[in-house]
DNA sequence: TGGAATGTTCGGCT
DNA sequence: AAGCCGAACATTCC
């Protein structure tokens, strides 16, 4: 399930492949994975490989190459079209395919950046992010999970950064003191720094632009570990479900207040 | 066999 | 307007 930290990865390990190199052919395999117009992109060089929340983004001459991973989909350098193989970029010295068993994930064009989600959880600063974090009545597990409000943010993201930050994922927003925004804040650019630095979490079957798995699962706290012992009490790993998410929290750390 | 689970976004309802 | 909920997507698993 590509979240930010592991389309981060993808971005680092596909940049240096492909910037500066010229597409020599572009194939769209089903209709579902371009479901608006994209012009022909034969002879266009990319400029930049680039990340907005979890999308991929390719600059070309003229444009913006969206590309939406979703649960299932894959950036996969000389990876050789397979029966998941949605769309497909061949360059001089190799090719990236774009897999995705589920096709919730697709590749749209666009003529600027994209910039119709919210801010970065890595660039926001703790003030604002205090400030509009407070604004909101909504819980606050629902919150960060929501893409115009912070871009990139997925369930495995939340709900370590909640428990890192040892707060209820039914907490109201609008309820927490400034002071508690503050260590929200601190982890969620922790675990965000951590998750980079893993390269990402394999569950199901994410791999990077190289085929290689991430390695943060192994450090989850929560995550899908229901029944399980906390590793800061030892107390037993809750599941609920919010807003039709799975969400796995302690009961004893992360007490609720509201 | 079929129903639940999976993550995300979107549309409709309150 | 903000927030909640169900639908939809395709596949796997039990």
């Amino acid at each position: 399930m590509p979240e930010l930290p592991e389309a981060e990865t993808i971005v680092r390990t596909l940049a240096p492949r492909i910037v500066g190199h010229k597409i020599l052919e572009a194939r769209f395999l089903t209709a579902r994975v371009s479901p608006t117009a994209v012009p022909d992109l034969v002879g266009r060089v990319v400029r930049r490989v680039g990340r907005y929340g979890k999308q991929v983004v390719f600059e070309l001459d003229g444009g913006f190459l969206r590309i939406e991973l979703r649960m299932t989909g894959l950036l996969l350098w000389r990876g050789a079209p397979g029966p998941y193989t949605r769309a497909w970029f061949r360059f001089a010295h190799g090719a990236i395919s774009f897999d995705d068993i589920r096709q919730f994930g697709s590749v749209r064009w666009s003529e600027s950046f994209p910039d119709d989600l919210g801010s970065d959880p890595r660039e926001i600063g703790a003030a604002e992010f205090t400030q509009s974090v407070r604004a909101r009545s909504r819980r606050l597990k629902p919150l960060l999970l929501d893409q115009r409000f912070l871009r990139g943010l997925g369930n495995i993201c939340v709900d370590e950064i909640l428990f890192r930050a040892r707060l209820h994922p039914l907490t109201r927003a609008s309820r927490i003191s400034a002071s508690r925004c503050y260590v929200l804040h601190e982890a969620m650019r922790r675990t965000l720094e951590d998750s980079i630095a893993a390269g990402g979490s394999s569950v199901s079957d994410y791999v990077d632009a190289d085929g290689k798995p991430g390695r943060f699962q192994l450090q989850h706290q929560v995550y899908r570990k229901a029944g399980r012992p906390c590793p800061q009490c030892g107390a037993r790993i809750r599941r609920i479900v919010v807003g039709q998410r799975g969400t796995c929290y302690c009961p004893h750390c992360q007490r609720q207040r509201s």
